[in-house]
DNA sequence: TTGTATGCGTTATCAC
DNA sequence: GTGATAACGCATACAA
């Protein structure tokens, strides 16, 4: 119900790509139409050397009416940049973009794009899948990989090759202690929320943890085991397989002898399978089972909530995505961001809010 | 608490890139250290030539060792390709960004990037505001409009340079006949969200139609009045103003004396607006009043949504985001695509579920 | 103030 | 089979 119109045509010269429309007008078109040297549109153009305030404006006048744009990939080559940037966006080779569907990274990349485009760059999405071999063909100044695992093939090719990383999220290996990364303070975050658990009346709390081999999920796992230690309690620790359903942990960690009468998950979707499993075993949340959970921000808390509203340790994923960025900008410019840590809050809701407290 | 590694050291000699870690390996490396000519390890690498299979396979071994990668702008350049795909993310320039948290887009992005990374591309986000002019600053070989609008400065630009452009739903302004279309079927979908409110019970069917000037809006609005003719019903539209909240105009339209017993939203939020202007005016959901939403999938469902469960007109975008790109890459390779149109479903849930169907 | 010449890393053309 | 060499489009020392 339609046809095409350019795409190939493969006029003017050599390649000249498949970009269609006659020939792109270039530097030299408007170097001809102004009886000027190309240097010299150049240094008008780009505000370099000494030129005539009046040939300055003549060029731009006529590099405007020509529609000129300059080539980035030519501009590109000369400078070694391209304005772009790399964004990692699931590890799992058999469950690619999976991840693109959490919460927490469209919040993140979103966060990331914009402070992007604030400063003149552009985001591209690669895939963590290092056999694809995509990231290294596509031209890129550095590159943001999110929650680095064990191992990471894509952090060690990065490293070799000297290309410029940020992470969200500690590299989990040694060696890399170069590399800048962006976090949430989990370690005052896990202290609020598991104090708060405590606060609102919970006497043993579990932790639904995940299978990934990150920092973030290492962190959270070493920062609650802490927590029991200091409260003196004995850890409850489930996880789910990499390809097991969560709500499967979630009731093996429920109908055990000593089940916790409090668990926190380490994201949402564990929040929902708590739910699920709480229900099939005939538990009321909060009161027989109080659930938090970690969100990726407290922007859509409460319209995206099933049943019961969760109690979350909000992360802020966009400020994360935000300083990711700002990070890698800064290492391109030479500068050091160092790393940064960013905080997390703990937002009350429902699933935790008891009607008599410390009833127990 | 970090300090950074690489980064700067302009070693090697003229730009050479901030990319650190001494001079990138290139072509020429792989030359010396094989003892051959660079074309003869281009033509080795890339296949092309008569080249001996020893020492095809000499050049293979050396090139890996060395850790040669082409460099993906130099032959961006000659090739006239850069295996970049565009996707033009929000067009509001007021907002920009804002529809990057619209579960539509997020959806529709990750089926366009999984469909582009299958077929070796990559994707990246350009804001849609022109005036940013960063997609022209980027490198891409083709670009991906969502839902442009009138006199979209972005999709004029495009065609004035010749650059291959899909876009997800119909351009509205004339003109653009020869741009290849991805579309959902509205026209079937339509009729049967509303149909089915008609026979679940409603009497007067209402459309919270949305403020953008694009051809989705407009597409469901005329075949919403359409559907109206045909069933002997008058209009009832009412839209927010494109700063104000949806919830006001449900309010609007829900407060006229006249106000219909079942509305059709044109997104999500228009869902969530009407369920909570019902409240506000004490209209019980679906007994008082029927809901329905346009859905970006049927994927979440069910654990998306607050308080009532809701029926939905449920768009496949992550379909229509791999027909893109799919569409897209046609172009480029000198195909037609034509346009193409992805069915929708009817979802039923709670929200349109009377205990009398047809109490009214 | 402007122009010439060279390089960026690859691929393609055409000799050898 | 293999190897010089010329583009690709732009930016910049350096000469004029």
């Amino acid at each position: 119900m339609s046809r095409r119109e350019n795409a190939t045509r493969t006029a003017g010269r050599a390649p000249a790509s498949a970009k269609g429309a006659g020939r792109r007008i270039g530097i030299r078109d408007v170097a001809e139409a102004t009886g000027l040297s190309i240097t010299t549109v150049s240094h008008a153009l780009r505000g370099k050397g000494q030129i005539a305030p009046a040939t300055r404006e003549r060029v731009r006048r006529a590099a405007a009416e020509l529609g000129y744009r300059p080539d980035p990939v030519a501009r590109g080559l000369v400078s070694g940049r391209t304005g772009i940037l790399g964004l990692v966006v699931g590890h799992m080779a058999d469950l690619p973009w999976a991840s693109t569907y959490r919460p927490y990274y469209a919040a993140f990349s979103a966060g990331a794009a914009m402070a992007a485009v604030e400063r003149d760059y552009a985001l591209v999405a690669v895939p963590g899948d290092p056999a694809s071999g995509l990231w290294a063909r596509v031209p890129m100044d550095g590159m943001i990989i999110v929650d680095p695992v064990r191992e990471d093939p894509l952090l060690a090719d990065c490293a070799r090759r000297g290309m410029p990383v940020v992470t969200d999220g500690r590299p989990i290996d040694p060696g890399y202690d170069g590399v800048p990364t962006v976090e949430s303070d989990l370690e005052h975050g896990m202290a609020a929320i598991l104090g708060h658990l405590r606060d609102a009346g919970a006497a043993r709390v579990g932790l639904l943890s995940g299978p990934e081999p990150d920092a973030y999920t290492q962190d959270c796992e070493r920062l609650y085991r802490q927590w029991c230690t200091t409260n003196g309690q004995a850890p409850i620790v489930e996880t789910p397989a990499v390809t097991e359903d969560p709500v499967e942990a979630a009731l093996r960690m429920l109908s055990a002898p000593d089940r916790p009468d409090a668990v926190h998950g380490l994201n949402e979707t564990y929040g929902q399978a708590l739910i699920v499993a709480a229900r099939r075993l005939g538990l009321t949340v909060p009161d027989d089972l109080m659930i938090s959970v970690m969100r990726e921000s407290d922007q859509a808390a409460g319209t995206t909530d099933w049943e019961v509203p969760l109690t979350a340790l909000s992360l802020d994923a966009r400020r994360l995505g935000a300083e990711c960025v700002a990070a890698l900008i800064d290492v391109l410019d030479g500068k050091d961001p160092g790393s940064s840590v960013v905080p997390c809050t703990v937002v009350v809701r429902g699933s935790t809010r008891r009607a008599e407290p410390s009833t127990r």
